[in-house]
DNA sequence: TGTACATCAGTGAACGCGCGTTCACTGATGTAC
DNA sequence: TGTACATCAGTGAACGCGCGTTCACTGATGTAC
């Protein structure tokens, strides 16, 4: 969240100082972030930061009131990073191709996590900024969310994705946010919202598992089993090929 | 791992001085534990430790070489609490109920991870002690695995669990550890390896997402939807009643 | 166009903190003969 | 059973480290009149 005091700090934008002022956060949050993939974020310190731009460590406070400040600007730009990679993937198969699609967009997530493990981390490992995500993150990690629930509506539209749940064990209504979900996924059906959550869940459950160690003695290539895991997801979801 | 050195220091067992230092490392993992629940990992130094104590901070060094080597002791402690929670829950069932032994020790696991958040992070949040697990946690971590592959065992025995894949895309044996998951769960086919490990990894994903903070917004009664969740993929996993 | 003033990026020293780990030591408890 | 010696738990001081954050400051850059 940023403060008060760096709001007001900010000023009009286009003046000179504004420009040199973006330009500055911009240079720090490079410098963070290759010092973030070079040691996790426990080794990311302002100090050092700061050691990296000949600056001392008290400049930063020009920028950040304070370290979580910079690692909440981090986390937003990794959901982005992460969002922009998933929509250009999705955006690189034919629209009516929603099994492409799907794949494409879910194999975006995993490279680029297993290209940036420590963004990776910083958004789905141990949370560290307490339990609650900080509000300016929200906007940025529905990104991923968001391709996800487009392919579905495509897909609903064009008459796949319309499996109903086999059985009536609680009502959907109930334990999920339809009225979010629906903003999400417009057009599709309730019951899939299951699946949806579902299938993201497993996406994410398996690269944290394959990145954090946990396939180890059982999975001996995970591109193949993830391959395999997709093929499955789309069968389940019903937008398989044929 | 044991230093060598702590190996040395453990002497013949039986002997008063063995039952006395057990009994001091015992209390040692007694405090640290309770550390541990109260502020997490990062919250959780040996001088801190010591202090609870009532004992200076390198008298420690006499039981444990290192902080890693007591973190890795709790390691092992946290993965044998969750592995004998799911035994006991699988073991209160009718063992011919196999959709009820899959709720009932899929639920223990989560019952566990909620209770002791910050142990289920320890286990399966962001690995700290670098990629590979010590050794030793090996065994204590397989508990889960094999009182689930139990479950599939006896399912497939009596006719259950035989779904083939759908398709053949990649040999399972080119990607999985078959030797190896063989043993935890003998006489299950290959192809539910692949569901076994699907639905593993999708229980541990949902505990994650939860505890983590990513179904905020979309997911508002966990436990229904947890509860939903186990069901689809009894019913994927052809374990379901009926 | 020039001058007086306000803004603000960056400095340098300091505060106060807690940490892991080492090392030479004391003194009680156990063991061997 | 008693004595000489070995073991080893715990002490206390110290080393060396890096961290986040504050604060009074300088001096360059911008702005208002």
């Amino acid at each position: 969240m940023l403060s008060e005091c760096t709001i007001f700090l900010m000023g009009k934008s286009g003046t000179p100082r504004a420009v040199a002022r973006n330009a500055q956060i911009e240079a720090i949050k490079g410098v963070a972030r290759r010092l973030l993939a070079e040691k996790g974020v426990s080794g990311l310190s302002l100090r050092e930061v700061a050691r990296e731009m000949d600056l001392v460590s008290s400049a930063l406070y020009r920028y950040f009131a304070t370290r979580d400040e910079l690692l909440t600007a981090l986390i937003v730009d990794a959901y982005d990073e992460l969002g922009s990679s998933c929509e250009i993937a999705d955006a690189g198969q034919r629209h009516d191709d929603y099994y492409g699609r799907w794949t494409a967009s879910a194999k975006a997530i995993r490279s680029w996590a297993k290209a940036q493990p420590h963004e990776y981390t910083l958004i789905f490992g141990t949370p560290i900024l307490g339990y609650e995500a900080p509000p300016e993150t929200v906007k940025s990690a529905a990104r991923v969310a968001h391709v996800l629930g487009t392919i579905f509506h495509d897909a609903r539209e064009s008459g796949k994705a319309v499996k109903p749940l086999v059985d009536g064990i609680g009502d959907v209504n109930d334990f999920l946010e339809v009225e979010t979900l629906s903003s999400v996924m417009p057009g599709v059906s309730t019951d899939d919202y299951v699946r949806a959550l579902m299938a993201w869940t497993q996406i994410f459950g398996f690269i944290s598992f394959e990145m954090f160690g946990h396939y180890e003695g059982s999975v001996k290539n995970a591109d193949m089993m993830f391959d395999r895991v997709l093929y499955e997801l789309a069968q389940s979801l019903d937008i398989s090929h044929s």
